[in-house]
Order: structure tokens, then C-alpha cells, then sequence
DNA sequence: TCCATTGCTTGACAGTGTCAAGATGGATAC
DNA sequence: GTATCCATCTTGACACTGTCAAGCAATGGA
């Protein structure tokens, strides 16, 4: 049996396949170990190629990891699209929609959520990583426009604000600083982070 | 000339000098370089003593990066109190200034700040950076109880919710995701900071 | 059939964290 | 004064890392 996201070499193997197979060991494993353990030669290994075969695809470590973690951007940007239409029509409804999916999803993978914003991956705005992140972040901003109202504050600040409660949350709980099991704190005990988002809708919404 | 902390050998050397030697070095090498690149034989060199000086006070690289880091949790704690005794005796006046100087530290030693933050460096409830950033904790724990109204939030969202604000804010701001430059938030420029910490402002006091 | 290019492997290098063993020097015991 | 001990630190080794150079194998074009 191969391991998860191997290669099949000979008959069905394709160009690019060692490539996404390499993507896919690295997200595993950004997931699976701390993140001075994803060794390129880990990912190598968990892909079924040599040591060297990414640098054919990467030119470093930091390009091989950006990549997984691009999906991981793209994997929290499709967690908050599917909260929010869900969410009916009203507008802060939708935005605290998409703030509980984007808690809920950094919870899931938190390794892979931290990584996700550690400086160093990013090595031009016109990476696969900034990208991703890029649309990540057009979400919240078209979710914070919509709660638009004539005197409500600028929107760059709205949007300012309502990303820094979410990710501040989610990194000081994964830090473990808010003393409470951040594994409790979606699926059976979701009061907090409820309260927590509920705290900042004077700043979008009337009432 | 020795470098920064290196230790002098022979004559004035007195027990402990190498261990206060390694603490220094690491805490200036966490500042100067990327994590990957703070390794413990970097720290030893710096110091000035051999690759394996440092095992005899701490098991581990990671023990000798968490009394580095215990060091910016003290520093920050230090700047916290600074600012809020200069403050004045206004309840809301005192929290912000402490959030000012959480930004401005946050600001000034960014690299500092996010390893503080990093998950598996506290080894033990009890390590010293864990009880380091515990007092810190209690800077704000008092500031936010100092606004205490009969009809406020309850007490431990409270601070929640104000270190959910500044820390969400500087550590986006290091990631690059607010597109401003974290070099002139403080300084040149103290508006956005102002501005995002007034936002919390109902939840703590009347007006 | 020959050749060139692509895709990947093997091997090497310096650097890393950690462990074992040896040196060194100051304090204590006799 | 000499011997012993012990903490402190060094040296050396090991497996592992990221990256580079060289080589092998297969594919596609002439």
C-alpha cells in the first residue's frame, strides 16, 4: 500500500503528478508535525521521491511549504463561503457567519492555520501564497461592506477590525493563553466565541 | 572585543555568568534572525562558549529559546506598566495605554513577539516563560477590572476580548495582511491604533 | 537510429541538535 | 601540601537537515 498522496511510478504516472503529490505530503504533514519537524526530505519521503525531487518543483523549502499552504488559505476560504450561504440574508448574520467558520477552521487545523501567517512563506505579493491569502481576505471585505450604514465607521478599519478579533482569538487560544480547551470551543461550546463576536457588532450594525 | 554578552573567561568569571551570557545571546539573535536560523550553536557562539555549553543549563534548544523569550514577556510587561502609570487615573485612558505599549513592543521586537507566541516552547504550566506571560496576563487582568460598570461584560471576556484586539492587530500587522507599514503604526503615525482600540471602547465603558 | 531535453536519483557538503567522553580547575578532605 | 571530587566546559561523534552537482533513464523529435 502507498502512503497517503504517493506517487504511482510507471504506467499511470503523469507530468505534475509528483508535484501535487509533494503539495499534498506538505499539507499533511504541516498538519501532522510541528513545524520544525516538515523537513523537505520528510515531505520527499511521504511523496515516494528522493530527496532532491522538489527542488525540480520548488526552488527552496519555504516555496515547497508556501504551497501547502495555499491550500490551506484555499480550504478557509471555502469554509467561510459555505457558513455564509448558509446564512440567510441578514448582513451581520452573514459577517458573524463567516467569523465562526473562520474560528472553526482554524481550530480544525491549527498547525496549518499558524504556519499559514508566519512570516517568511510569503517571498513576493505575487506568490501562490499571497494570492490565496488575497481572496481569503476579499470574503471579509465584501461581508464587512455589506453591513454598510451611513455613519458606521470606514471600512478598511471595519475590515481591520473584525479580521483582528477573529485571528487574535483563534491565535491566543492556540496558544493556549484563553484558559479553555480550544477543542470545545466550536463544535460542543460555541458560547464563547458567540459572545466574543457579538462584542464587536456595535462597531457594524444598529441595535 | 568581545561580542554582544560573550563571556570573559579566567578572572572575573563567576558561576552563572555563562548562563546569563547564553539568555542574552539568544534573546539578541531572536530579534536579529529568522526562528530556523536561532540555532543553539549560533547562541553559543555568540556567547562565546562551545557548541555544547548550553546543555548544561538547559535540555534543550527549546528551553534555551523560552528563557530568551521569557525575557520579551518581562520587557513587555515592564512597557505595560510604563505606559499605564503615565496614563492618569481614567479607567479607559489606563487600558489604552497599556495597548499602546503592547503595539509599541509588539512593534519594535516583531520577531520577538511572534516566537513569544509560538506554541511548543512552554514545556510546562510552571517553565518560566509560561509564568513570565502569566504576569503579563495580570497587567491587563487588573486594567480591565479597573472599568468594571454593574451592567458591563463579564470580567474574563472582558480581557479576552482586549488581548484578542491587540494581538490580533499586531500579529496581522507583522504577517504583512493590513497593508500598512508596521514601522510607522506607532511612531510617525499612531491614528490606526488609536482608532481600532476606541472600537472596543462600548464594551468596557458608558459613552 | 541518434540526440537532446526533461524528470528524477544518487552523492556530497556544511550546518544542525543531542549525546558520550575527556579535559580543567577550584573547593574540600585528610 | 597533597589527593580527591565535582561542576563546568570542550571535543568529538552521530543522524538528520537544505542545497548543490553530477549522473541515469526515458521520452520526443529529427
Amino acid at each position: 500500500m502507498l502512503a497517503d498522496g504517493a506517487v504511482k511510478k510507471g504506467a499511470g504516472s503523469r507530468p505534475d503528478d509528483v508535484r501535487a503529490a509533494l503539495v499534498a505530503a506538505a499539507a499533511a504533514l504541516i498538519e501532522e508535525l510541528p513545524e520544525s519537524q516538515v523537513s523537505l526530505r520528510a515531505v520527499a519521503r511521504r511523496a515516494g521521491v528522493s530527496h532532491a525531487a522538489p527542488a525540480h518543483y520548488f526552488p527552496s523549502r519555504a516555496d515547497l511549504m508556501a504551497a501547502g499552504l495555499a491550500e490551506g488559505f484555499d480550504a478557509l476560504t471555502a469554509r467561510m463561503l459555505e457558513r455564509r450561504d448558509a446564512a440567510g440574508d441578514d448582513p451581520w448574520d452573514r459577517l458573524k457567519a463567516i467569523g465562526l467558520g473562520y474560528i472553526a477552521f482554524a481550530l480544525e487545523r491549527p498547525r496549518t492555520y499558524t504556519m499559514m501567517f508566519q512570516p517568511g512563506y510569503i517571498t513576493s505579493p505575487d506568490s501562490v501564497l499571497a494570492r490565496s491569502g488575497d481572496r481569503c481576505q476579499d470574503v471579509l471585505t465584501l461581508a464587512v461592506a455589506e453591513t454598510r450604514r451611513p455613519d458606521g465607521v470606514d471600512h478598511g478599519l471595519g475590515v481591520a477590525f473584525a479580521w483582528v478579533t477573529v485571528h487574535g482569538f483563534v491565535s491566543l487560544l492556540t496558544s493556549g493563553k484563553l484558559d479553555c480547551d480550544p477543542a470545545e470551543v466550536v463544535d460542543p461550546n460555541p458560547e464563547l466565541a458567540d459572545r466574543l463576536l457579538s462584542l464587536m457588532r456595535p462597531a457594524f450594525v444598529d441595535g
